[in-house]
DNA sequence: GTCTATAGCTGGATAGAC
DNA sequence: GTCTATCCAGCTATAGAC
């Protein structure tokens, strides 16, 4: 049994699900940038006005869409951080995930990781949980530079920042050129696999490899903090 | 003397010219989706369907500013493309103006490069000029292969699209996080460098090197085909 | 080529009844 | 919490005078 209070509450979430949901759809439609908020009303069969006792401002809107967002795509990351027999193929996941929000998601895609309304500065709320994001990638790249897997000559963050850059390329421009192409195909969507190989060829720690196949168990001792020797 | 069409000629470019840097002003205000016709005839002091005369619609203007946009561009390239003591040196530059492009001109930065409004469907005369500017930097990469300044163990037209992946995701991240810092600094916008040294650990062929300060005045012998050996 | 006039809607936002 | 009514402005596009 929910008491009224509990029931107003969730009467009030599911109708700022229904705008939200409204709203992407106007976003993906017409451009993000085009967003208007009559339109979301008459789609959630309201009057204009009401949408103001759910969300004060069309910028409030757009703030909310943005953490969506950015809450959206860090669950689908979740799902892809399971254990992995290397980081390579975490990254390619990574990589697949990343350009498969994109897809799934072309209007929050390019609302957290573009930047189509110039306006619009997400509040301190919805950068916290941006900030966490990227913390998360910094992680996975500690451990396995931790682990020897992996040996730069650069900041660690700044190996983080090139990664991100390189699937956020391919992501948008697969988005620009092919955006109906499913990840795997297409001009850029097939070359995850190519940008994995790239990092790997770079930052990979040489060694007296047999073949490709040893055993990647642990940890492969203690790694060289120089590249390219 | 010009004759009375030419002087027609003339005033009519002139007035475009006029419509296009209005347009372009009040999409990096707005957001590019958020372009407004009547807007613009305020800003170049005319009626609103006076523009009529000009444009035949909306996204006719959205077109000419796309290939505005492509040109622009292309001449940003040009001159980049002088001689440069090796490939690796061009390719950083080939960033840089990629990016200052990118920061000087936003509006046709994400209208050419990004998908910001999804209706527009650039007209043919606009994809040939974007295909010439592809096959440019095929070129070059062909050029640098032929020269056996690179080694790589992919198609050329891939090895292309990484590269353009990663300078387009540098900037498009530069654009969304930092836009006001110039090209050179910034969580991206400093780490063209370690972008080129990337592709260089990775493609570079590898040779008894004595310094890196050795000439590299012309073609250094058969290019090896196979990386990582 | 530019204008006025107009059609026919749409926009964000607020006031106040219920 | 939702509505009507309203403000005042905006929008793309067309018709037709000058």
């Amino acid at each position: 049994m929910l008491s009224p209070k509990e029931r107003r509450q969730r009467n009030r979430e599911e109708v700022q699900r229904a705008i939200l949901n409204a709203a992407r759809q106007v976003m993906r439609e017409h451009g993000v940038a085009a967003l208007s908020l009559r339109e979301v009303a008459r789609r959630v069969k309201m009057q204009a006005p009401s949408l103001y006792t759910y969300y004060p401002s069309k910028m409030a809107l757009y703030d909310a869409l943005f953490l969506e967002g950015i809450r959206t795509y860090a669950e689908y990351r979740q799902n892809a951080m399971k254990e992995h027999p290397s980081f390579w193929d975490t990254l390619r996941e990574w990589s697949e995930v990343y350009m498969g929000f994109a897809r799934e998601h072309p209007e929050l895609y390019q609302l957290c990781f573009e930047r189509p309304v110039p306006q619009l500065v997400p509040s301190e709320r919805s950068m916290e949980e941006s900030h966490r994001l990227l913390a998360g990638s910094e992680d996975l790249l500690a451990q396995a530079i931790a682990g020897g897997e992996l040996s730069i000559d650069i900041p660690t963050n700044q190996a983080r920042d090139l990664i991100i850059a390189m699937i956020h390329g391919l992501t948008s421009q697969h988005m620009a050129n092919e955006p109906d192409l499913p990840v795997g195909s297409g001009r850029y969507g097939a070359l995850i696999p190519a940008a994995v190989a790239l990092f790997r060829g770079a930052w990979e720690p040489r060694q007296p490899t047999e073949t490709d196949q040893g055993d990647r168990g642990g940890p492969v001792g203690p790694p060289g903090r120089e590249v390219g020797m």
